[in-house]
DNA sequence: AGCACGCCGACT
DNA sequence: GTCGGCGTGCTC
């Protein structure tokens, strides 16, 4: 008899019995009432409960296991702790391409690329005007053997112009080798890098680090060499990066330092390659794994690091369905597999620094901005004091007037697109709303467009006012559009840039925009979050925060921190020792208490202020927390559900349960939202309480009605 | 989540 | 008389 997870919100496992033994991982079709399904073998015993005869299991689609069952083990624990259903957990790691039902077979064989016999002896002329298939032939010459990511670096298909070259009898495939470690020797390090890396390499064991560095301060330089060391002894790293945006740099980085480059896991990735390097990773053969948040599922033949690069980033929360965490899920995963874990971050997640400040984790700091790093000057502009106009104040327009006749570069962001956040009528004070959402439309003047960016409903851009026919409609609050403008009639023979999800069009743009900058062919740059990531611009010196002040009133428990990790990215962007930056921040509140670290650019000091804040208020990290949220149709439908699962179980002493209350956007996308928070002092007493409700709610009808969700350990209060 | 079975309204 | 609405129950 064996035990099948099977890809369904289910919370329970399924017993078939199979006509052969059925190793624990091995993924099985079965039939489940009146379908079949795929489902993965979780464990195997001979105890046959005598009470229900079993349907057998119809074939075993594996001819080896896809996890270990110390993995199986993993997974159900994680199941346990986000009170997730484990078909839904399980599947969750497990690439797209072996969720259905085929074996995956050779093609998943890692295949790396070389010259055959004939393709020694070819010469490239023959190859005409073919270009790609040149620039293909010449990358595996070079390369002698070419994995798969680095195929995948040449750009998009090129896996198509390999087939043809295969087909050709040129090109072979052949197993990539395990990394060389012959790459480029590293730089020389620092003293605080030096001993960073001592304190890892002397871990014995599960042991969590924090290291805590500002940009340019030689995080990624401490990564690899920690790496290759784990490498050099026949085990293997999983990095988990933000965003794909960050991989190509960090990735190229890693292929020269180790020789070869690592295995790429995101969701840009083709499902092929991806399985690629899932069964390379599985099966030891990529020794470094780079990916994203679902990355951290990744079964590793001999694991040996878990990397979580940026780890307070929020893109690490899957914020749908199976609402995990990824940084921490690889503290988990590497309690339970015995490695260390070494969390990088500029400005770490509330959570973690108190971890590192109570001992729990080991605090790593790399206080040097290194060679050629200055701390950028912060300067605070008062926005009472200094009306904007299209939000930009005069002292603004003058520093970037400044920087621009320096033949520097500014950058200017603004967490908002569009061109106004609001349309309003002068006469009747109509504001353009969304019908489908608690919100305004946002103007997009280009577009001449009225668009909601929380449903994505568009109309056309009136030129009365829908309530009152009159004429006076006026464009409220600014966006990137309209700085871009104001920026455009200010400063006419300055080259202006705008980087957000409108402005990028092509899939290369903001690739592009980003080698422009750095060819010095942009003069000043406008743009949202996209922006402030990672990027290098050795000609940029201003940057500015065009408004500073979502973060800093009665918003979100967490939104301090991402006010500071913003700017402290922002200011990242800015200056070298040769050429100091500066960072402008407009604000309307400069009296807030906050500005005093954040002026300064002092994590430690913010995180002081922000935690003692958070123990007064009751949240993370002093009180663990569970958030339920509602979806309904009708208006009460949504909290009349919370209420009614509330009183299912009385509350322990330990946990409360806030008031049940309209989400942050009452209404979105046609539902209304309803939310309340659970917390506690003991993470035990809240993950016990859930454990013996939850089975209470699911044996309610109403809760199939409804739309609702647990969420464990919240990023947000307010999505 | 699906897919069955079930019991009530408008159609050839 | 049946076709089909979606309520509720179950899936080894």
């Amino acid at each position: 008899m064996v035990h099948v997870a099977v890809p369904l919100p289910l919370a329970r496992l399924f017993a078939y019995q199979a006509s052969e033994p059925l190793p624990p991982g091995v993924r099985v079709r079965v039939p489940f009432g009146a379908r079949v399904l795929t489902g993965l073998v979780m464990s195997a015993d001979g105890a046959e409960p005598s009470d229900r005869a079993l349907r057998a299991v119809i074939e075993c689609l594996d001819s080896a296991p896809l996890f270990t069952e110390e993995y199986l083990r993993f997974l159900m624990f994680v199941a346990d702790y986000y009170h997730h259903p484990v078909g839904e957990v399980v599947f969750a790691a497990l690439p797209p391409a072996l969720k259905g039902n085929r074996d995956p077979g050779d093609r998943l064989r890692p295949a790396g690329l070389a010259l055959t016999a004939a393709g020694q002896s070819f010469d490239p002329v023959h190859f005409g005007r073919a270009e790609r298939k040149r620039r293909l032939f010449a990358a595996v010459r070079e390369h002698e053997i070419l994995t798969p990511a680095t195929l995948g670096a040449l750009g998009a298909g090129f896996a198509r112009v390999a087939k043809d070259l295969v087909d050709a009898g040129l090109l072979a495939r052949v197993p990539v080798p395990a990394l060389s470690c012959a790459g480029t020797p590293g730089p020389a390090l620092r003293d605080d890098q030096r001993s960073a890396i001592e304190s890892i390499r002397a871990a014995q064991g599960f042991a969590p680090f924090l290291l805590f560095g500002v940009t340019g301060s030689g995080k990624t330089e401490v990564y690899l060499r920690v790496i290759e060391e784990v490498v050099r002894g026949g085990r293997q790293a999983l990095v988990l990066v933000p965003e794909i945006g960050l991989t190509p740099q960090l990735v190229a980085r890693f292929a020269e330092r180790l020789g070869s480059a690592p295995g790429v896991l995101h969701s840009g990735c083709t499902p092929t390659e991806r399985a690629r390097v899932w069964r390379a990773a599985q099966t030891g053969h990529a020794p470094v794994v780079v990916g994203t948040r679902s990355a951290v599922f990744v079964p590793l033949k001999a694991p040996g690091i878990i990397v979580v690069d940026e780890e307070h980033d929020p893109s690490f929360k899957q914020q749908d369905g199976f609402r995990y965490h990824a940084r921490d899920v690889a503290v988990l995963r590497g309690q339970r597999a015995g490695v260390p874990v070494l969390l990088g971050s500029a400005t770490p997640s509330l959570e973690s620094y108190r971890h590192a400040r109570a001992g729990r984790y080991t605090l790593l700091r790399l206080p040097d901005r290194g060679a050629g790093r200055v701390q950028p000057a912060v300067r605070l502009i008062d926005l009472g004091a200094e009306p904007a106009a299209d939000g930009l104040s005069p002292s603004l327009v003058r520093a970037v007037g400044d920087t621009l006749r320096r033949h520097e570069q500014a950058l200017l962001f603004l967490n908002r697109r569009g061109f106004s956040p609001v349309l309003l009528c002068r006469d009747c004070r109509w504001h353009a709303p969304c019908d489908h959402c608690d919100a305004r439309l946002t103007v997009h003047a280009a577009r001449q467009q009225l668009r909601c960016h929380h449903c994505g409903h568009e109309g056309p851009l009136p030129a009365t006012c829908p309530q009152c026919g009159g004429s006076h409609l006026m464009r409220v609050g600014e966006g990137t559009e309209r700085i871009e403008e104001a920026l455009r009639r200010t400063f006419p023979s300055a080259r202006i840039a705008r980087v957000d999800r409108d402005s990028m069009t092509a899939r290369d743009t903001f690739t592009e925009v980003v080698r422009r900058v750095q060819a010095g062919e942009v003069d000043i740059l406008v743009g949202t979050q996209m922006l402030a990531k990672g990027h290098d611009f050795p000609r940029l010196t201003l940057a500015a925060v065009v408004n500073a002040d979502q973060g800093l009133y009665g918003s979100d428990f967490r939104a301090d921190e991402q006010l500071f990790a913003q700017i402290m990215q922002v200011a990242g962007r800015s200056g070298r020792a040769d050429l100091p930056g500066e960072v402008w921040i407009q604000t309307h509140h400069p009296s807030h208490p906050l500005w005093q670290p954040l002026t300064q650019l002092d994590y430690e000091g913010f995180a002081e202020f922000a935690l003692r804040d958070r123990e007064l208020t009751g949240f993370p990290p002093y009180a663990f927390c569970a958030l339920l949220r509602a979806e309904a149709r009708d208006a009460q439908g949504a909290q009349t559900f919370l209420r009614r699962i509330l009183s299912l179980r009385p509350l322990p002493p330990g946990l409360t349960a806030g008031a049940v209350l309209p989400a942050n956007m009452a209404r979105r996308a046609g539902f209304y939202r309803a939310q309340c928070l659970l917390s506690a002092e003991r993470r035990a007493v809240l993950h016990a309480w859930l454990r013996d409700w939850l089975p209470q709610v699911h044996g309610l009808p109403q809760a199939r009605r409804v739309r609702w969700s647990v969420d464990v350990d919240p990023y947000s209060l307010f999505f």
